[in-house]
DNA sequence: ATTGTAATTGAGAATCAATCTCAACATAAA
DNA sequence: TTTATGTTGAGATTGATTCTCAATTACAAT
């Protein structure tokens, strides 16, 4: 499904749907969680199919401008992604502890969103909301 | 009174208020915008108090960590902060074209996060609100 | 003032994610 | 098959940020 997406993206593009390209969304696809470009390098590496790392930094670029993946905010510095299709778009809090990251959606939420852009004549493309804290296991632990 | 602030925090912590990190202070809340590290560097650089990258680097740390500065999210990759000390906090709508920041306040909106947040019991410490799209003067010009 | 000591500084080196280069390779249309 | 165009990977490059460490400074106690 995704891959039929990410063909048709290509295609209209005048790019195409090289093996690389494939292994990368498939891999991408492969689990839920949050990743970073070397974590899907490595992952790539240990299988038969093989992309380079110029590869990975490129395919997630197309795979961000067809919208299959979104960039997550980071906890660290470097770049944090997840797919999105087949997901409903969410929010998240990050705990500053434990680095677990609990996912949240609220219709409520979107709205006052919408109508707040639409007052500034924004187009809004994409958002993030993220919100950083302690989760309830580390919450009364205080500070870092 | 960011003087004050950043001095009683620095005691606190049993480090030093030096002049280089006074002057880092004066220079990132001598105005309003957004900016980055190397921005600052420069700036303090033109002045006869001056200061080293390093520092600039290491203040900027400090000065995250007792809140009178924040992260700002990034258009291009790397850091941008802003000074809140004497704001209130704000969201904001960055246009994808010509880079343009609108910044956004909305009671509504802090108080469902803030309810959002204490349904998951999580004790949230700072949160950031971005919304990526195109600006009333860009959104007619479609995209990148 | 002087001294002791622990924090701080700056210049440049080091790190590290991300991007670029470019020759060799694939793919599809003519 | 030829041509044109897109793609690949290894390694070099970039560029922001962090680290190193000897020299310096601030501050409290003499």
């Amino acid at each position: 499904m995704e891959k039929k997406i990410f063909r048709e993206f290509l295609e209209k593009k005048g790019c195409k749907f090289t093996k690389e390209r494939a292994a990368i969304l498939s891999e991408v696809f492969s689990n839920h969680g949050h990743f970073d470009p070397e974590d899907l390098f490595s992952k790539i590496r240990e299988k038969e199919a093989k992309a380079s790392r110029a590869s990975v930094y490129r395919t997630l670029q197309l795979l961000l401008e067809c919208g299959l993946v979104e960039q997550v905010e980071r906890i660290d510095k470097h770049a944090h992604y997840e797919h999105t299709f087949g997901h409903k778009h969410h929010d998240h809090l990050i705990c500053l502890r434990c680095g677990k990251v609990i996912q949240l959606f609220s219709e409520k939420l979107e709205k006052l969103q919408e109508s707040l852009c639409k007052k500034e004549n924004f187009r809004c493309v994409s958002h993030t909301l993220e919100m950083k804290g302690y989760c309830e296991k580390c919450g009364s632990k205080g500070r870092k």
